[in-house]
DNA sequence: TCCACCTATGCAATAAGTTGCATATTTGTA
DNA sequence: TACAAATATGCAACTTATTGCATAGGTGGA
């Protein structure tokens, strides 16, 4: 149940509203954690409900009011509690692969969808190098003030790049209907790789 | 609901047990999809009442009975049918990026979690990397009937190898309290990357 | 003015996934 | 012989996530 401990992260290092975490969810740090707007609202009211948060509605002039969400002390409590214990690998369930793994004889279709992929998440990396920019042009003091959420962004940058090679590789053999090649360096347990 | 068509895609290429495909998920192509065995054996009953699948039981010298699940025709329809449905990106959710956002001053803590999470990673590529070995040493013919496992196998490798420069990286980082530097290549959409 | 779109909030129903427990067989170990 | 461990199956309760819908105010364009 981590959806939690991402909100309260995101609230202890600012307070915002539920429209606010999930544009904070969607941008950049969107790789860190990812939500849906319904469970944000949903989780924003369990939290609540539990002490964890606080708000104070704060009219806008051009839009709808907000409530703005703030972190409380047991949030804060529950939050330092959370951090000590130790994290899973997350499970890896991509249906593209499931794809790959079942594709017959004909690869135009699945060809095509490695497009569509590769066109996605090209946008996406994007769209992290616009921001790991935006941290490069900050101050010192900003930059650092930042550092953490920056470490995130690129993982984020890395997995979009592996990503995007991977699709690339992939959609060659599968037009050429070719076998790989051993790459150069594989087979040895990555102490050889590049940085 | 993708569980279900890894599943079907599974049986279509060999039919199996439950436990059988708890135990495909878990080595080398569990990299595709990943599920425990409770799910796997609630969707697999679930597959049945649709006649997706059927089974065959089987007895074993020095086992307990399997029931060997086989897809159907109607599977291969129903699998047909969502190959040709567009797939999207995963949603992106790593507890351990939460924490690294959420870190505070002393790094002690999190550079523990950062060596857990290293060691563990290390270790799925250390299998994954064992699997590629395995493909490689087969006959030409094998390969090009595993090729598309393998092609899945090799995302699993190129991720976890991402993973654990990230980890290094970060851990550095953490460990000095230093400031990320402008990586050499970083910033220009990924067109020059090594592959 | 009407319509599409964006922000901002939320409810309700359903689907998917997790956790905890339970059973039976066999193999290996103390 | 007793006990732990691995295979093999499964149920039930609970939590989490998704899908579909709904409301309301303001923005911009045809």
């Amino acid at each position: 149940m981590s959806l939690k401990h991402a909100i309260l992260v995101l609230l202890d290092a600012e307070p915002g509203s539920g429209s606010d975490l999930v544009q904070r969810f969607r941008s950049g740090i969107g790789h860190f954690w990812n939500a849906t707007h319904q469970q944000v609202y949903q989780e924003l009211k369990a939290l609540l409900a539990e002490d964890r948060v606080e708000f104070e509605v704060e009219a806008q002039e051009t839009r709808p009011e907000k409530k703005v969400y703030r972190i409380t002390r047991g949030g804060r409590r529950e939050l330092r509690s959370w951090m000590g214990e130790p994290t899973k690998p997350p499970r890896v369930r991509d249906a593209l692969l499931v794809k790959v793994f079942g594709t017959a004889s004909d690869p135009a279709v699945m060809v095509a969808e490695l497009d569509r992929r590769h066109a996605l998440h090209a946008k996406q990396l994007e769209a992290y190098l616009e921001l790991e920019q935006h941290w490069f042009a900050q101050t010192e003091a900003i930059r650092r003030q930042y550092r953490n959420p920056y470490l995130t962004l690129r993982r984020g940058i890395r997995y979009e790049r592996e990503m995007l090679d991977w699709l690339e590789e992939t959609k060659l053999l599968l037009q050429e209907d070719a076998l790989p090649q051993r790459p150069a360096l594989a087979g040895t347990g990555g102490k050889e790789r590049k940085h």
